[in-house]
DNA sequence: CTCTTTTCAATGCACTCGCAATGTAAAGGC
DNA sequence: GCCTTTACATTGCGAGTGCATTGAAAAGAG
């Protein structure tokens, strides 16, 4: 059955392959056996789909991104039309947090990429839009929906890229095991709190009224 | 001259050749051969007084925190007896972040590293130390400095946790080529803005008075 | 049928890796 | 004087790497 196989398909396979090599003993240990190995397939096939190894690396960051946007889509669906500001960037950035799991494999790779891209500034270019789009987002959002923001006490923009922050930093800490999961959200949910001020008394979710130790 | 040398100084002068390697081709290339060629001597040399690759890149490890701690001590003590809490930690976190090339490169060290120990769960563990000392110590600032803790708006702990997770963040964001330095440091002080309320206006720095566009 | 294209598998090559083993030369200790 | 210890340098081995090459088998196209 050679000629009718789906090339999308073979190659999430390989780099599906590859999320777990990455994940298990890191981005240096990618390699073409390695993956083809992990994979159940033949080097010969994974030099088929990829035909260099960096060709492989960028597919699987892509990969990571989309992965990523699937998981912020479904945060923001499942919060049904018109949210509120507040709440849409609080399901936003918990969907990127490595939660679970799943996100944590996940956050393992992007954080190799992260180290492998700062010495290959080509490949970082196409974050560069990817970040700046969602700063925009995040600060128009903030804008739309923050008090303080019309009383001149927080700047978009500023608050905006501390938010990203703050998320990307307790992505990294949550990483290497220094926070629990419960900690990082009690965060997140702290600096929310001081971009749109105190929650005004809602009776959904625990939110921040309730403390807990953080280490 | 063999007998007499200072093991100290060579293992020294050894990190920093690898220091130099990992920051401009990354982490995995840093080899005995390549290492050994940075610093100008022999492979067997290097092999002489590191084992171990593994026991090299510990002590890089060590050496990237130490070169941390120095430049915070530094930037605390420039700033005389008794400063501000808010001073203070403007100073140190300032001093952590990646704002000039020495820091650059000594970031995407750590950066590298970063991801290294997350698939090294081991050598991890010496971090969370540092990560939880640090914490309280800036949970301490905060809870001194800040008079909307006093009025219960702020919690110290979660906005250490935030504050040091928009240091952390900002450190990637800036390493990435997302941000300029003076975005993140303008984050920064947005961040200290949020958590010790509006700067009272002295008329020492620029503060967070004047805007700037963010990309 | 033949011919071509696609899909995979296997092999080999040149290279690098960590590391052990070995050798050598210099500085004390005696 | 010798002898041990330290401080390197050199070499080599086995393993692993990316990648090119080769080949084979299957499925249309004509």
């Amino acid at each position: 059955m050679p000629k009718r196989v789906d090339h999308r398909e073979r190659r999430a396979l390989i780099a599906d392959a590859l999320m777990r090599v990455a994940a298990e003993q890191g981005l240096e240990a990618v390699s073409l056996r390695h993956v083809a190995a992990a994979a159940g397939v033949s080097a010969g096939m994974v030099q088929h789909y990829f035909r260099t190894r960096d060709e492989m690396m960028v597919f699987a960051l892509a990969v990571v991104s989309e992965r990523n946007e699937t998981r912020v889509r479904r945060a923001i669906e499942a919060l049904g039309a018109t949210p509120a500001p507040r709440a849409l960037l609080r399901a936003m950035l918990a969907a990127l947090l490595p939660l679970d799991e799943e996100r944590r494999a996940d956050g393992r790779v992007a954080l190799a990429f992260l180290a492998y891209t700062a010495v290959r500034p080509a490949v970082a270019a196409a974050l560069h839009d990817e970040t700046a789009a969602l700063r925009a987002f995040v600060a128009d959002r903030i804008a739309a929906g923050s008090p303080l923001v019309t009383e001149g006490r927080v700047d978009p923009e500023r608050a905006a890229v501390g938010l990203l922050a703050v998320m990307e930093g307790l992505g990294i800490y949550v990483l290497g095991g220094h926070y629990p999961p419960e900690t990082a959200l009690a965060a997140l949910d702290a600096q929310l709190d001081l971009i749109f001020g105190p929650e005004p008394p809602t009776r959904d979710r625990a939110g921040s009224a309730r403390r807990r130790r953080s280490a």
